[in-house]
RNA sequence: GCGAAAUUGGUGAAGUGGUUAACACGCCGGAUUGUGGCUCCGGUAUGCGUGGGUUCGAUUCCCACAUUUCGCC
């Protein structure tokens, strides 16, 4: 079956909104934040650690996986869920981001884009049959569209050619999609330009997708073009369909773009930060490297229910990090995944309670105010 | 006891008779938003063993001393 979105609850304040999403695999509440395994892993955590921080779903990548081990295998093996061990819900990227992040954009052609391989140097083509096809295979709960996901800043007729262009490719790939326990999402694009925007969400409405999301966000812009982004693209949104915001991960931003009608968000800085030391707090983000906490034998977060802060003290995570063992990567990791995932809990609650902007101001003021 | 070589930051070290003493590691900070995991960007010796001397000027040349290493008794 298809996934089944209900919209629970509107919060009386904002456009936030609460909910819930039924897949082949489970259940899960809205706002959720969703932790990136790109290559059928979400690095360094097993599937155990993961149920244990409560995601409710996790992203995976269909470029990477295309790459290595190859559609084939995985379905070989019975699937994404099967291969990886992970029996909760999975949403698929196309590979729309490595058009931004890996991909030259001159050669971006309508019938597709060229990648070299980055592992071997080989000449690839990815194109929007090509990438539902390995989803299909991939038999993740959710495949996107394959999209370009354009950078900034844009020139205007860059975007609007780009857009209709995602557009068509949106078209063919929903054409070729063939998984009837797969759901197939849209992705606005349209840059900081709300005609652009508009016309994006408007036209994938039309084709009726089972979920949207929104995309070219967190390339580079402010903060504020970013929610302005989200603005112009949720108002445009059918409320019965979920919103996927891609690639925003920053707490500030969740809760924002929460406020904004966002129903689900990814991030890798949750686990890169963490393999670089990082671990959100209450108070901030902390460098754990920092000296002052070479005899820190406190948690990370006096009250956080994590694995990682049961445990460790921030000297021991000190040490290991700065050993380059794994464990630390892992601990951090942990940590800062459950941090955003309470985080969409705790704006559960604001939506339930109709206080979000309360929370808003609270949480910054923490955040943002002095540590400690 | 005799002879030789060496002595530069936390470490390994490069280097020059004349503005800010290379580089690497470490250390101290910072960055990171649909992941090309262990990356990127800053900062880090007011001083070149100690004391003299030569020189306009010495970390660089000379002398003495100290320390270390190697060889020979």
């Amino acid at each position: 079956m298809k996934i089944q979105y209900s919209l629970l609850k509107k919060e009386e304040n904002t456009n936030a909104r609460l909910g819930k999403i039924k897949t082949n695999y489970g259940e899960f509440d809205t706002p959720m934040f969703m932790p990136v395994g790109t290559l059928a892993t979400v690095k360094t955590l097993s599937p155990e650690e993961l149920k244990n921080v409560n995601a409710g779903i996790i992203l995976s990548n269909t470029y990477h996986l295309w790459l290595r081990p190859g559609e084939d295998i995985v379905n070989k093996a019975g699937g994404l869920h099967k291969f990886m061990n992970w029996d909760g819900p999975i949403l698929t990227d196309s590979g729309g981001y490595q058009v931004f992040s890996l991909a030259n954009k001159e050669n971006i052609t309508e019938e597709g884009v060229p990648f070299k391989n980055h592992l071997n140097g080989d000449s690839l083509f990815l194109t929007p049959e090509k990438s539902i096809e390995i989803q299909n295979k991939l038999d993740s709960d959710i495949a996107m569209s394959f999209d370009e996901c354009i950078g900034y800043p844009a020139e205007y007729d860059y975007v609007k050619n780009s857009v209709d262009r995602t557009l068509r490719w949106a078209k063919r790939g929903k054409d070729v999609f063939n998984n009837e326990n797969q759901s197939l999402f849209g992705i606005v694009q349209g840059g900081v330009y709300e005609d652009l925007r508009r016309h994006c969400a408007e036209e994938l409405v039309k084709m009726d997708f089972d979920g949207y999301s929104i995309g070219g966000t967190s390339v580079g812009e402010t903060k504020e073009t970013m929610y302005k982004m989200v603005e112009m693209s949720t108002k445009y949104l059918p409320e019965n369909k979920v919103r996927y915001l891609m690639g925003v991960g920053d707490p500030i931003d969740i809760i924002e773009n929460v406020i904004r009608g966002i129903d689900i968000f990814d991030c890798v800085s949750p686990t890169r930060l963490a393999r670089h030391g990082h671990a959100y707090t209450k108070y901030g983000k902390i460098n754990i490297k920092n000296a002052k906490f070479k005899d820190d034998f406190s948690p990370i977060e006096n009250n956080c229910d994590c694995y990682a802060c049961k445990n460790y003290t921030k000297a021991y995570i000190r040490h290991l990090i700065t050993c380059n063992e794994t464990l630390g990567s892992r601990l951090l990791s942990i940590h800062n995944i459950r941090y955003l995932i309470r985080l969409t809990e705790d704006l559960r609650k604001a939506i339930k309670n109709d206080n979000i902007i309360e929370y808003k101001e609270e949480f910054k003021r923490n955040y943002y105010g002095k540590e400690n």
